[in-house]
DNA sequence: TTTAGCACTCTCGATTGTTTAGTGCTAACT
DNA sequence: AGTTAGCACTAAACAATCGAGAGTGCTAAA
């Protein structure tokens, strides 16, 4: 909408990047005199005031009150982040600890997602999560059952995104081995590669007819079928660290936090508005720029975590607009890889030195 | 510690009573004058003040300062859930809000226990959760697999207490049918009625000797069995409706909630607090009045969810000490009520009429 | 045993003055 | 033309004061 960042002068960036800088330190507004005293411009407060006054203009800066220093706006975090920012060289210590806190070796992706979140969220000192992105249209491409007792087996499903899914299916009416082999056979031939709009009366009557009109089994598995689907369609959005925000000034009053809880309750806009979203680099949205409304005044980054060439999941952090965005950068970039390492790299013994 | 409520005079609990109904409703600290003026008590305000005095100086009541009217104390609260409360007849309209949105037929206890969170939530209007008991010692009875692919399989365990979990385990090797028939045979010979610290480097030999020393996969699949067991013995948490505490002055200032999130996110405590209770009826517990000196300022009701005569979860709310008690216990009955119902009709069809 | 009456205490809100931080503008300076 | 010193101005933050209001405890009378 407005001046790219081309037309600012090399001092204007400087300036602003002071500002956003002592800002997310202190989180108090700062004013023209700060700027002076503690930095390497080497001109009067009196032309840092001017050159303020253009750059709030411009839309980068705003004043809370007439008497007040300037804040970064949204758009100010923005050209920041995208421009301004000085990469954040982490430190030797910083990097073993990262690995020594994910070096617990777990095989589930919702496990590991989720301990990452729990990381992240240690480490930046903001809140954490994990989700599973959306992900359209899901079909099945095999169906195995194993039989617990007679009254009760376990259904697996195996994705076409990859992903393994299991229910514990109970009956009132006895089953066996036999049958739940027929089932097997019937489901990996009348039921694969349809998503969960697909299944409908038509499937289920072919698949009741192929096993001798046992509707009761065949209802109960099309249930869980479908039921499995809507949950791979549907993602999945875990939060760590929730308490951290309150550290934060911005999220006492109950009007920014509310807002936040709500967003992580729903879970909704949440995860569209990351699963819409399809790099493999650390992604940064700040406020409401986005298309979608969730969150107001906080930020929001994250990594898309992949595994086998598809984006299965992503962690990332939440917390105010003043966020130490080198440090949370340079963070969830390096435990996304750390990540990334776990999912691909081939499964060890378990670790019994010698 | 103290006077017992045989001690106190009938008017002294109908008093205590009208005072802590008084604070529910209205969150303030309620004065003689309130008391005398809207109630059936046939005295004046000076009576009042006599008896609430001497109500707090037996400890169920106490006065912010000098000039402010009495809040019940936590043994107040405690005396009045216990022997005051008036049982909450729900409306015919709110029995059939709990059963519609209940309706939805779930098969996994997950599932059900957090959609009947996230019910209790709504009805309550306060922070629901629900949680599956630490259960300690859960032994293996039954393994079962089913191969996914050439480098994956899924690894389900029946635990001693009903339970069923699957893990998908991935392999760098190879395996197949035979091989797979071969580990399912000798996990179920050898690996049986060992909860998670015996599983031993023993155990693992002995295995893997029967497995032609495979000890990849011998690793992997004792890994895996020592994690769901270990996840069976720990527990589950869940909250929600987290942004419903805001509305509740108690929790705007920071401390509070700060102490609340804190709980929800180590878990430990509010699981150890419910595991270690296992009776049937909805259970109150009021400020950090029990041993576990989790929760300072908040009361927390739910009640215990049985499935064949086990404990299986539990499902209740959080909020302030002055939670409208009589409601709250009242819904968390039917509710868990209805669960129980859920768990123990045998399966229906799928629902579709005619 | 109850109650009316009153003095006392404490909070809360409004009002006011003071201090402080930071601005915008102008006029002088390089 | 860009920079700077200086100054008037603004708004918040803070502290002190004041009165009103609410509610108590106590005393003395019923």
């Amino acid at each position: 909408m407005s001046a790219n960042s081309n037309e600012l002068s090399d001092r204007k960036k400087l300036i602003l990047k002071a500002i956003v800088e002592a800002h997310i330190r202190g989180g108090e507004p700062v004013g023209s005199k700060y700027i002076t005293e503690s930095k390497q411009l080497s001109c009067s407060s009196a032309t840092i005031r001017n050159e303020m006054a253009e750059l709030e203009s411009l839309g980068y800066l705003e004043q809370p009150h007439t008497s007040a220093g300037r804040v970064p706006s949204k758009q100010g975090y923005r050209l920041y982040v995208d421009t301004l920012l000085e990469e954040y060289a982490m430190t030797a210590k910083e990097i073993a600890q990262i690995n020594q806190l994910m070096k617990i070796k777990m095989s589930e992706l919702d496990q590991i997602l989720d301990k990452a979140s729990k990381v992240a969220s240690v480490l930046t000192n903001y809140t954490g999560f994990a989700i599973k992105p959306r992900a359209h249209a899901v079909t099945v491409t095999k169906y195995e059952t194993a039989l617990i007792d007679a009254h009760s087996f376990i259904l697996i499903v195996v994705a076409s995104n990859g992903a393994v899914k299991t229910r514990n299916v109970l009956l009132d009416t006895e089953i066996d081995e036999y049958v739940l082999a027929r089932l097997t056979a019937a489901l990996n031939e009348l039921v694969v590669g349809l998503d969960a709009e697909q299944i409908s009366l038509s499937v289920m009557i072919s698949l009741e007819n192929r096993l001798s009109g046992d509707s009761v089994l065949v209802n109960a598995v099309m249930k869980s079928i479908y039921e499995m689907l809507s949950e791979l369609d549907s993602g999945e959005l875990k939060v760590s660290g929730l308490d951290r925000l309150l550290q934060y000034p911005e999220f006492t009053d109950a009007q920014n936090l509310g807002e936040l809880l709500g967003a992580f309750e729903r879970k909704d806009d949440i995860l569209d508005l990351i699963s819409e979203i399809d790099g493999e680099d650390v992604n940064v949205v700040i406020g409401k720029e986005s298309s979608v409304k969730v969150i107001n005044n906080s930020t929001l980054v994250f990594k898309p975590i992949r595994s086998n060439g598809r984006t299965v999941g992503a962690i990332g952090v939440i917390g105010p607009l003043r966020m130490d965005y080198a440090r949370v950068l340079a963070t969830l970039d390096n435990l996304g890889g750390n990540i990334s390492h776990l999912l691909n790299e081939p499964k060890q013994l378990g670790g019994k030195s010698q």
